[in-house]
DNA sequence: CCCATCCATTGAACTAGATTAAGAAATATA
DNA sequence: TATATTTCTTAATCTAGTTCAATGGATGGG
């Protein structure tokens, strides 16, 4: 149950069987069935969630009641809402379970207890915000430089079993175009490929 | 000159004198004459920067060979590549002053020194990273669900001095239109207002 | 097994914004 | 002051992507 997470946890630093411990004791194993909710915007976050198995996505409502995708995980990877989470502040999104997802879970107070028992898990979060940041940023870049299909292979490449495992509209909520425009992306592709 | 610094950091942690006289001690005051780069796609960015005074912007060279403007940054703000400069790796930004600029600067080596003599510091620099974060995935939902006319006033409405000091094809660049459209959508605007 | 619901496809009409090219302002330089 | 360079504007044409509406598969629940 905890070996993928400490192996993840080890590729930034060195963990001793006893760390290892109070790590794995400090976590929290929850099953989220599919379509749970697990955070809404306004509501203040309250994990950071490691998915052993399972998709979430977390979206955004904008003003005029479209969901943006911001981001899929889906196993291996960490959700939150980590400005919420830390800062004690509402979130302006919401997670959503799309497939019967189970994670570990880190709640608040577990992770203070984590931090200051092992200092070096600074490391392993801060590198987590940093990449979060990167991948924001570079999706930033292409959205306003590439067009949608260009995204939309990209998109395909990077995350090549998502596609498989959730509906289009919401590929295409997280591309920024509407659901009939990945279509008739698709369309075409396969119409190039069979030339 | 390190009034401001003090007074920023200090919305986050309580600093003792002999805490502000270490933090001020390691910093380096750098000036950047206009249209200077100060890092370039490639290189390692050694720098986390407060700006005094001027006005500097990150931008990205896309395979185009077109700027995506990610940010500007103006007296108050810290400007750096900070995935670049704390995991040491090539930077895929470019940072250029776009005035004559003073900066109070960090170099990897005295934020090291800073975080290890008082670690609160940790705390300022993550609310930072955290405050970038939030601010980028702001940015790309906007851009994905707002038109080139609501992010342009958006824009303005945030950052109004910024319009009266850089020209306004950087601004295009900001917004992923063409500066032809940013044209276009003042002369609306102001055709509308005197309505 | 049937019905309901949810999801994907298609096409037609439309619009935001790009591109190109030219000229007009503004700013810097001498 | 004149001139060169940089920046901004305008207008015509073109295209990526939207919106709307209708149709057709899937999928799942009773």
């Amino acid at each position: 149950m905890f070996e993928n997470i400490i192996n993840s946890v080890s590729k930034y630093i060195t963990l001793t069987e006893e760390e290892e411990t109070v790590f794995t004791d400090l976590l929290e194993r929850r099953e989220v069935p599919k379509k749970t909710v697990m955070l809404r915007e306004g509501e203040v976050c309250q994990f950071e969630g490691y998915i052993i198995k399972g998709c979430v996505r977390i979206y955004y409502l904008n003003e005029n009641g479209f969901e943006v995708t911001l981001s899929f995980a889906i196993e291996d990877w960490w959700v939150s809402d980590i400005a919420s989470f830390h800062e004690r502040k509402p979130s302006a999104f919401f997670i959503e379970a799309l497939e019967d997802t189970e994670m570990l879970v880190l709640t608040p107070h577990a992770k203070e207890e984590l931090l200051l028992s092992v200092p070096k898990f600074e490391r392993v979060f801060r590198i987590l915000v940093q990449r979060n940041l990167s991948s924001v940023q570079d999706r930033l870049v292409k959205t306003i430089s590439k067009t949608a299909t260009e995204r939309y292979l990209e998109f395909v490449e990077r995350y090549p079993t998502i596609p498989l495992r959730v509906p289009q509209y919401f590929i295409a909520s997280y591309l920024g175009v509407s659901p009939e425009f990945v279509s008739t992306i698709r369309k075409r592709l396969t119409a190039k490929k069979e030339e």
